[in-house]
DNA sequence: AATAAAAATGCAAACGTTTTCATTTTACTT
DNA sequence: AAGTAAAATGAAAACGTTTGCATTTTTATT
């Protein structure tokens, strides 16, 4: 395997711009930290070098020495579904206000695999981490433990969660959907859900919504549970299916993608929503309020949480300390919509 | 402003590592960075002393030797617009497979704030770049020359690039749907583009457009042209008010989201699509296919585009060199689907 | 078994900052 | 105007690796 050497070429550092600007190094490095502590002539003359010779920091070295990067990271199950991009972009967006970027990665919902990524992190030295879920391996932890880099569980909210969590409810929001379709009469209920082995925001929004039709005494039938990734083609493909023989009157969708698809599938099928049959989801996802029908779901605010994380995981590197609030319950909301009816 | 030294508390270095297996720590760094030619006894203790110590490298400290951190940035207009999830993804993945790290950020189609992320990225030693299309600013150009960082321009494609770029040819994408509304025989004909002023790939794909249809003597008045962002809701609202007076045979619509807008007005008018009138895309999107009617399109492969730009980028990070193409387009595909119709 | 060549390892000097401590300059007090 | 306190700056030692060069060990050759 060749080794190459950047040679940094041109780049000046910051002995150069001290040259220019006849100061010492030292006196550069705090123009740039705490720039109040360094005389108006001086900051002008090291600002006018720096400008001058295009000099651009090095955080790294700086990274050396004190043992932050001024970089967070951020790992999802995946990017291009929908489910977490506003989660993402609001991360970002808040770390960038604090002069922070983001370092992201995605596992594909393998936990083998998001070790391996937390180690890679851990290696460029990362101030900070957020993770999906409660659903870990315990090595992760361990690393992180030891090298005292703050860790936040986003999305899910348990209120003994062990670790600093901001997410919401998911049982709650099981209940919730449950919850109108039995005002609304319903009973015949089937549920579209992707694997819960090792994903503990669909296990928690089923058994909500299983335990509120049981406290009304209705049992679902196994068969009426049915599983499906979050993938649009293959929850409209299932529904298809599903849909011509002995349907019930009404879908709980773990989530608005899967939702979706089921609503393209009685289009496709002529199957009048929600006249015929009733659909919700959970997420309010980009285009679940502009769908027509407009989809009954339960709003989960990913930016807010997206922003919130940045800010505890921001405290703790800043603090040292853990966050006020260790775990931050966002509030859902119900959007009644046009894809339920009353039976 | 408080100043925290993070302690690294129970972390062990290469040092710790050296001595438990007895080496020196230069071996330890070569057991890591060129195993092969440490013996295969000595490689066995650091093995196992990492392992027992819970060693994890710190790359940043070896970035400073040979200049590169194992981190290239990706800058976005943004996220969460389903637009460049798909090649983030993408990219970050073949990155990944090569135990590289991304690090990335959103602009907000601000130009200006691009320069800034540049910056800031550069002050982590990105060791390449990947920005969208061609519209930038000079500045980080010159910043990443001067540092000689491999840059490379993705999503369109001029084949007299001034930098390496992997894209589809967005002008062509422009001519073939127009080409298809042609041979379908439509000729009044409107435009939903979002602002072109620094949005080259809308900028293309509008004169692609254009430009075919003028060929065949066919000139659409400025008021059949409509503003609109990237947006369902927007796009929504736009179709519903154009809808009412005087609707053309076929909308143009720059990109799917805006299409999947158009098709919902026309549901909840009632119009029917493609009957009433045809509605055509651009990108092929995750629900287009599914979408009922399913979304006449063009298919621009976001994932190629994206393990290409990585492909690109990491070789010349090893090689030094420009990439073998210099400028790679990506094949656009013809969707022909059920939202267009003959007239 | 002696020698030469090759392979494996060790030593120590970088890499570009930050920060402690010491020193100089400035500002304030009387 | 002298003396003292405070503010601004400088000198140099870190930070945790990598790597060129020197040295030792192993292997191959005769």
């Amino acid at each position: 395997m060749e080794k190459r050497t950047r040679s940094r070429k041109g780049a000046p550092g910051i002995i150069e711009v001290a040259k220019r600007a006849n100061v010492s190094p030292a006196t550069v490095s705090r123009f740039y930290n705490s720039p109040d502590i360094v005389k108006g002539p001086t900051r002008n003359r090291i600002e006018k070098a720096a400008a001058d010779l295009g000099y651009i920091r090095d955080r790294m070295a700086g990274t050396m020495h004190h043992g932050f990067s001024g970089t967070f990271g951020l790992i999802v199950p995946t990017i291009d579904n929908a489910i977490f991009a506003e989660l993402i972009e609001a991360f970002s967006a808040r770390l960038q206000e604090r002069d922070r970027t983001m370092l992201i990665a995605a596992h594909g919902y393998d936990l083998a695999m998001e070790t391996a990524i937390v180690r890679s992190l851990l290696e460029r030295r990362i101030d900070g981490i957020a993770l999906i879920g409660f659903d870990h391996e315990a090595v992760p932890f361990n690393m992180l433990a030891q090298r005292d880099v703050p860790v936040i569980s986003v999305w899910n909210y348990h209120e003994d969660s062990k670790i600093p969590c901001i997410g919401m409810d998911n049982y709650k929001a099981g209940q919730l959907v449950a919850q109108h379709l039995l005002e609304y009469g319903h009973s015949d209920i089937a549920f579209v859900f992707p694997d819960t082995q090792s994903n503990d925001r669909a296990r928690d929004r089923l058994s909500g919504a299983l335990d509120t039709l049981k406290a009304n005494k209705i049992e679902i039938a196994p068969n009426r549970i049915l599983t499906c990734g979050y993938d649009i083609g293959a929850a409209k493909t299932l529904a298809k299916s599903v849909l011509q023989d002995n349907p019930p009157s009404a879908f709980i969708c773990c989530n608005d993608v899967i939702a979706h698809g089921f609503i393209y599938a009685c289009q496709s099928l002529g199957i009048k929503v929600p006249l015929d049959v009733s659909i919700i989801g959970i997420g309010d996802f980009g285009g679940s309020e502009h769908l027509e029908p407009a989809l009954t779901t339960v709003r989960l605010p990913a930016k807010r949480i997206g922003f919130q994380a940045a800010n505890a995981l921001l405290e703790m590197s800043d603090t040292g300390r853990l966050p006020k609030q260790f775990a931050q319950a966002i509030d859902l909301e119900f959007m009644e919509r046009a894809s339920t009816r009353k039976i």
